[in-house]
DNA sequence: AAAAAAC
């Protein structure tokens, strides 16, 4: 198992040589510890950027950055902390440690007994540490990563955890984790939530989102500077956050992840979504609920029925913010966030999440933040940088024997006498269920997930999945984003998608948390509008392009069409930089706009935003007619 | 055109 990112990188290099998995037993090198310019030769106490969490550690009364000051509308002006909160500190005095139990759910901490250990009982020895899983974000390499920010007063990042004051039973909660430092996204991400700014975040896939969204709004919520106290509605549930996903199993796993980041810092975590008996989720949510967990459909049904509330909310995140907003779900999305009770931009706290972002999205999104900060952590085609991705030109009626040869081949190579873990992904819900059943006809244990099936069915296939006791999984998009699944050594594209960005997602199910992975795409005449962002993805990646991908592709690239993004993968460039002031700003990563770590926010203001008078909403006609 | 997301 690789234990860094160059491990990971080398394993990755000799999966294509075609031992799938890597064994380099090699402990992670000792590199020093990097600290940014800005941090260099500073004594301990932050003092012109806007300190993270500390600002509003003390006893006097803290106004959130975003929490527009001086605004006397029903949400603004949160009391101060020795309000009725302090009541509930149970013997923890009116310090930090009792003002941040916040037990909204009523009577002295209830359920806080009942909490279920979500680490369970293990008790694992140093050894096992070193090989855990999630110790296994492996980002030593992470200096190298680029970084790019933009907006006002970007809050500069930190280096490790200590650096933050997350709370003490969240920094616990952390370590429980065996998170040992923070992802290059954590860095930025975190202290400009704890800032109070709105953020729209690009980050590789695999490369510790949920937490980075998770933190700042637990740690915001125990310190419960939210006066406001919900109103008697007693079958009203009235939830201080919301995390939105696109799908069910999305919105299962974050919940999981955030239930043992909250674990007895009594923030509670609640998760909602369709598909599942509603009237559980009811008991849960009558229980009480700090952090509500849903996919939009059920959260919908949910507020028609005056069941939740979302006047109470300070946070608002969208995870794969680009799905939730684009065509199937943008009304949806709108709905909740725009014609329910929900607090507006600017009086609540919105951060969007992605691996990828295109522009149109970034437009549509722009709606739902406030002077928000971009933030694209990536190299540019990093998010595959630990991903070997094949692509074999197959015509649609080789492609099962194709898949045989391939999954015989991957058979041979299993490591620790079991087989390593293949998801499949089809473009039709059908076409899942035919290919489940032909493997499974030839020998191969498989089983498949998508909108067909009943929810009991996905999660059922899932566990068997991830468990490798069917260490085949056939899916449709509904697998593609944020599913994290350990040991996934191969996705193949049985048939690729139309869009580049879902191509990424996809294969980004394999090679997280720094280790390595094989993607390998079948490629036929039906694929053609693919071959030139496929190729141009690839080639940013180090990838080895096939020439008959570089010639299609050439034939294919009158124009560019809609696939083609300038510049950057991820969509990672903060759209708005995109006006007419700011042309000629060279290649994006190109030197310039790097490690912008807002120590120097003058790298673009002078012209980007026609003066920087963007920050009261409007971006000015310059910028405006750049958009058309 | 497909997939996802409420009952």
């Amino acid at each position: 198992m690789p234990t860094s990112w160059a491990d990971s990188v080398a394993a990755a290099e000799n999966a294509a040589a075609g031992s799938y998995v890597g064994n380099s037993n090699s402990l992670a090198p000792n590199r020093s510890t990097y600290v940014p310019p800005h941090l260099r030769n500073r004594p301990g106490s932050a003092e012109a950027a806007p300190p993270p969490a500390t600002a509003n550690s003390g006893s006097t009364s803290a106004v959130p950055v975003g929490g527009g000051g001086g605004n006397t509308n029903r949400w603004a002006a949160p009391a101060p902390r020795n309000d009725f909160r302090s009541g509930y500190s149970g013997g923890g005095g009116g310090g930090r440690g009792g003002g941040g139990w916040n037990n909204r759910s009523g009577g002295w901490d209830r359920g806080r007994d009942r909490e279920v250990n979500p680490f369970g009982e293990e008790d694992v020895t140093e050894q096992e540490f070193v090989e855990q899983e999630n110790t296994g974000i492996n980002f030593d390499a992470y200096e190298d990563i680029p970084v790019e920010t933009s907006g006002d007063n970007v809050p500069p990042p930190v280096n490790t955890f200590a650096e933050i004051d997350l709370g003490d039973a969240l920094n616990l909660n952390i370590r429980r984790c065996k998170y040992v430092k923070p992802t290059p996204v954590q860095r930025h991400a975190i202290p400009i939530s704890l800032g109070g700014r709105d953020l729209m975040a690009c980050a590789q896939t695999g490369s510790g989102k949920t937490a980075a969204f998770c933190f700042p709004i637990i740690s915001g919520i125990m310190r419960g500077q939210f006066g406001q106290r919900a109103p008697r509605m007693p079958r009203t549930a009235c939830p201080l956050a919301l995390i939105l996903s696109p799908t069910r199993e999305l919105s299962c796993q974050i919940h999981e992840e955030a239930r043992k980041f909250a674990y007895q810092t009594g923030v509670k975590v609640v998760v909602a979504y369709g598909g599942a008996p509603i009237n559980q989720q009811l008991r849960e949510l009558e229980r009480g609920v700090d952090i509500l967990v849903a996919t939009p459909g059920r959260l919908v049904d949910l507020l028609e029925r005056a069941r939740v509330s979302l006047q109470f909310i300070r946070y608002l995140a969208l995870d794969e913010a680009d799905r939730m907003l684009d065509m199937g779900f943008e009304p949806q999305i709108r709905k909740i966030v725009q014609q329910m009770d929900m607090p507006p931009p600017g009086v609540r706290q919105t951060m969007l999440f992605s691996a990828t972002f295109p522009k149109e999205i970034q437009r549509l999104a722009s709606d739902f933040l406030s002077n928000y900060i971009f933030l694209a952590v990536g190299r540019v085609g990093s998010s595959t940088d630990l991903i070997v991705q094949r692509v074999e030109y197959v015509q649609e009626s080789d492609k099962r024997s194709h898949l045989m040869d391939l999954l015989h081949a991957q058979r041979a190579n299993g490591t620790h006498g079991k087989q390593a873990l293949t998801l499949v992904f089809v473009e039709t819900k059908k076409g899942a269920d035919s290919l489940e059943y032909w493997l499974c006809m030839n020998g191969f244990p498989a089983t498949t997930i998508h909108g067909d099936r009943t929810q009991q069915e996905r999660e059922q296939a899932l566990r068997s999945f991830k468990s490798g006791n069917t260490p085949i999984l056939v899916a449709t998009d509904v697998a593609a984003r944020g599913l994290d699944i350990p040991h996934v050594a191969h996705v193949v594209n049985f048939d690729l998608p139309n869009d580049i960005d879902d191509y990424v997602h996809r294969i980004g199910r394999t090679g997280r948390a720094g280790k390595s992975g094989l993607a390998t795409a079948f490629f036929n005449d039906n694929n053609s509008s693919m071959a030139r962002p496929l190729s141009d993805l690839m080639q940013e990646a180090n990838q080895e392009v096939p020439a008959w991908l570089a010639r299609y592709a050439a034939r294919a690239s009158y124009g560019g069409g809609k696939n083609r993004r300038g510049g950057g993968r991820f969509g990672g460039r903060d759209f708005r930089r995109d006006s007419n002031f700011n042309r000629g700003g060279g290649d994006y990563y190109g030197g310039n706009n790097m490690n912008n770590y807002g120590g120097a926010p003058g790298g673009y203001s002078g012209g980007g935003y026609g003066g920087g008078g963007y920050g009261g909403g409007g971006y000015g006609p310059g910028v405006a007619s750049a958009w058309d």
